[in-house]
DNA sequence: ATGTAC
């Protein structure tokens, strides 16, 4: 492939490019990147683009491949990036879903106001930090059974309807409220199902947070009171996925896929981007399994939720006039979907991929809860450690332009290794709590590799999706408490 | 992201 530089860019609008389908012969639809020139700038610094060109060339893609402006490199697919295949002649590919299966975002709001809160925050971080299991490889006071965890891959988040601190709110507000249909305990190994037992309700490491966040500003009145977020009161993120199982689940398929290949003679520019058919047996399987993970982290995040509600109780019952928690939405930003788009003017099912892409569905999209049908889907874009968080919401642009998808977060501009090079994680823990922020982290060492100076600027991300159309601002978010792995 | 290499 020749070199990939602005020159191979046509310029659609001031936040949306294309490199066409002529530009190398393999290419069977054009690249579309949406962000800002200096956003557009920063992706040549890592390989996000010759992935996304690779991805291009795969068996039965429509429409284009889509990147977002928080792209940066991953296995095989950009993180950022989102590709529709057509359901009988196009592949399906772990690697455009991720090792982290269904990794995703869930916002709660409360009436707690600043004032009423800042006595507690301090004890409402350590309950936080007791109650939620965190860091890598930890698991769960819980151990299921196996028959336990074949019910959860099935039940996804209707798992936890049982749990006093589970709403009926909590599943309406969720993307597929909370549970892929498809789903086949069958198709996943014991390995990962040994992994799976012991960590549900657990979050994980890395990017993997728990946090409470003040409202700061509203952009949009309508669409914020909506979803019931208002100036100066709390709101709170949960963000974690699958954990070792969907890790177990993707590393198993990678292996097996790479059969497939061969087998259904597919050509590919990088081995990393193993596929099958989605006809194929291997296909089948692999979606069967991926919807196990997806469902496992749709209920991982409610029972974090439910931790959360808990926490709250314990601290603020009795003290704060109105501490209850109620779901704003929780969406995926890992994950493969069979969704209804127009491609070309005709209606038609498409495979959509989102790996670091959130579905951002617009306003009177089939499948959003009734009071998200005017307003759109809320689209939730957490920024990195410490700063601020954005609440958007998907535009009839997104559904014309990206699959209904948009950005996921900041994005990395430095990979773990060089942040742990550069980042003390006992400084970064002091310059934290000198702007007030209550930080419980697990290891230094991990809050090192979330440095803000690792990511990009969230709020250049937004103003590029914003300015492509394919999301509306609603709300900013700014920390108070952190939970880190 | 991840029992950060079976």
């Amino acid at each position: 492939m020749q070199p990939i530089t602005q020159k191979s860019f046509i310029k659609i609008s001031d936040f949306e490019w294309e490199i066409p389908v002529d530009f190398c012969s393999d290419m069977r639809v054009p690249v579309r990147v949406f962000a800002s020139q200096a956003l557009l700038q920063d992706a040549f610094k890592d390989q996000s683009i010759e992935q996304a060109v690779n991805v291009s060339t795969l068996p039965g893609l429509v429409e284009a491949v889509m990147v977002m402006p928080d792209m940066h490199q991953g296995y095989g697919f950009p993180i950022g990036g989102v590709a529709g295949t057509d359901i009988e002649t196009g592949v399906i590919s772990p690697g455009g879903i991720g090792y982290d299966i269904n990794c995703g975002v869930r916002l709660l709001a409360s009436r707690i106001t600043l004032e009423e809160a800042t006595p507690f925050l301090s004890d409402l971080a350590s309950m936080l930090n007791q109650l939620c299991p965190s860091g890598v490889g930890v698991g769960s006071q819980r151990k299921l059974s196996d028959a336990d965890l074949v019910e959860v891959c099935i039940r996804g988040a209707n798992w936890a309807k049982g749990d006093p601190y589970t709403e009926p709110q909590d599943l309406q507000r969720t993307e597929d409220q909370g549970c892929l249909a498809g789903a086949d305990p069958g198709k996943v190994s014991s390995r990962a199902m040994e992994r799976g037992r012991k960590q549900l309700g657990t979050l994980g490491s890395g990017n993997h947070f728990i946090e409470v966040d003040l409202v700061t500003e509203i952009y949009d009145e309508v669409a914020a009171e909506a979803m019931g977020l208002f100036a100066g009161e709390l709101a709170v993120q949960v963000h974690t996925g699958s954990r070792g199982f969907g890790h177990q689940i993707c590393t198993d398929y990678v292996r097996r896929l790479q059969g497939a290949v061969a087998k259904y003679g597919i050509k590919l520019p990088d081995k990393q981007l193993v596929c099958a058919p989605i006809a194929s047996e291997e296909g089948q399987d692999y979606l069967a399994a991926m919807r196990c993970a997806a469902n496992y982290a749709f209920l991982n995040r409610q029972i974090l939720t439910n931790k959360v509600r808990q926490a709250f109780e314990i601290v603020l019952a009795g003290k704060v006039d109105q501490w209850h928690l109620k779901q704003v939405y929780d969406i995926a930003h890992n994950i493969g979907k069979f969704e209804h788009h127009l491609v070309d003017g005709v209606k038609k099912t498409v495979c959509v991929h989102r790996k670091g892409a959130t579905r951002a569905f617009g306003p009177g999209t089939q499948g959003l809860p009734a009071e998200y049908q005017e307003i759109g889907q809320p689209v939730l874009v957490p920024g990195s450690m410490g700063t601020s968080s954005w609440v958007l919401t998907g535009t009839h642009t997104s559904m014309e332009r990206s699959f209904g998808s948009c950005c996921h977060g900041a994005g990395r501009v430095m990979s773990r290794s060089e942040a742990k090079r550069n980042v003390w994680g006992e400084t970064l823990l002091k310059e934290l709590e000198k702007v007030g922020i209550e930080i419980r982290a697990g290891s230094m060492s991990g809050l090192a590799e979330e440095a803000p100076q690792a990511y990009k600027d969230v709020d250049q991300v937004v103003q590029s999706v914003v300015g492509a159309g394919i999301a509306k601002k609603v709300a900013v978010l700014t920390p108070l408490i952190v939970i880190k792995g």
